[in-house]
DNA sequence: GATCATAGTCGTCTGCCTGACGATAAACAG
DNA sequence: CTGTTTATCGTCAGGCAGACGACTATGATC
């Protein structure tokens, strides 16, 4: 076919984001509600148009500033900001009811917040749980068709896009230290421990988690400090390490 | 920001292919010759524009259909086809000097065939090693910047494209049965080994393998024909079982 | 036909890692 | 002081991977 600029067909470009955080152990996402027709009033994903001039890492920096105050974390400083990551692209026609979308999911990982005080809109964003949001143990991911069952809870395929990023954040957190993408600067290993159970939804051993994480080279660096936040005994307190892929994984039970 | 659906930019939106194939021991990769401006003359990616009513998985399998011939395996049968999967979406503004191209990369594992014979145009395509297309030992990723060193052979950020389609495929087949997709429908456990081989550029033990491969449930299934199209004494043939995961994954040498 | 080269297949052994779980340490609440 | 909570160290058995040895069955070569 030839290539003819001039005959492009017309798209419209946006990132959606989803932001994911561990509350009180539990995974949680964030979700706007949306104030204009079509799903008016139902909770979506926060997201919004690519500029023209834009990349589209920018576009969905720019977005999760603008809708959660969050910074997204650069190549150098370590743990000031969020981890942000391309998901996947969804362009099915009729996604969006009114035109043509073809919209850029990014993925981000960010440790728990005060609250995120949306860009002036107050109650019309949260955080909230996963298990609320999804039909509880649908893989979702490229199933032909999971419809039937309750009424989908997020506007558009929302849901798919945010079963993927869970999905996504789930098998990551196995291969890389990405975890720490979702605690405090300085965290626990009981800390991080329970943010594997939040995104995983088990329990697991602290004493092997306890070998397993301090034993992996690079992973967690000593900061010193202790703390007894946690309760209990005062524990050592981490900063993430250099390395970025944990070989041998860490294992997830059963699946 | 408001939702304005009259005033978004346009954009226009393709689909690029990372073709992939394992040909005389070597991990091949598919690439046409341009023949406009700009970058004429240079060899690029397959791809093209998606079609207004179209789904972006269904115009990568247009597009390949229409430049090598090849069919998308579908959900049900076996290894009729090649498999298909998204790879990544690049929309960096300046990627096309035109004009805003953003387009979604989809990988595509194929067995090796006959020859492409593109879509009418003949000498235009061909398959090409991917050590020729690639500076060799580059992960290229996400890097901060990989220029330096030889010109790039492809054209617009094709390289980056491919090394990132290239990557995918090394990884996916450390723990997914993905490396059939590669194997004609039946195939010996010497001709899947050399697939690793090839793809990760290492020699593989062909007693381990063996035991690894045929000890996981799932994997492959015996057809009960023999066959010495390799040399040497004759080896049972196998078709591909239905797991998609390998658990524990195939551990890739040194990493 | 004997010999060689090539591939395939089955075992063995050792070391590492993981899961299961006991035991101890150091804080806080009553 | 006692119980509770959390952290941390140790031990032990089983599974799996890497390193190889050994044997089998074909085709090629002399």
């Amino acid at each position: 076919m030839p290539y003819d600029p001039s005959a492009f067909p017309p798209f419209a470009v946006t990132v959606d984001l989803v932001v994911l955080t561990v509350r009180r152990h539990a995974l949680c996402a964030l979700v706007v509600r949306r104030g204009e027709s079509p799903y008016q009033g139902r909770w979506a994903l926060p997201g919004g148009f690519v500029r023209i001039e834009e990349d589209l890492g920018a576009a969905a920096a720019r977005e999760l500033t603008e809708e959660t105050g969050l910074h997204v974390q650069g190549p150098d400083d370590r743990h000031t900001g969020a981890h942000l990551e391309q998901l996947a692209t969804y362009g099915d026609p009729g996604r969006d009811p009114r035109m043509r979308v073809v919209s850029v999911a990014h993925l981000v990982l960010a440790p728990d917040l005060p609250t995120p005080t949306a860009g002036g809109d107050a109650d019309s964003v949260r955080w909230a749980p996963v298990d609320s949001l999804l039909p509880p143990g649908q893989p979702c991911g490229d199933g032909p068709d999971r419809s039937g069952g309750q009424p989908d809870p997020l506007a558009f395929d929302h849901s798919r896009i945010l079963a993927d990023g869970v999905e996504r954040a789930r098998s990551k957190i196995e291969y890389s230290s990405l975890a720490t993408a979702f605690c405090p600067p300085e965290f626990t290993v009981g800390e991080l421990r329970r943010v594997y159970e939040a995104v995983w939804g088990v329990a697991l051993d602290p004493r092997n988690f306890h070998r397993k994480v301090t034993g992996t080279p690079g992973f967690l660096v000593p900061t010193g400090g202790t703390t007894t936040r946690q309760g209990g005994r005062p524990a050592q307190l981490f900063r993430a390490g250099g390395a970025t892929v944990l070989n041998p994984p860490m294992l997830r039970p059963d699946v």
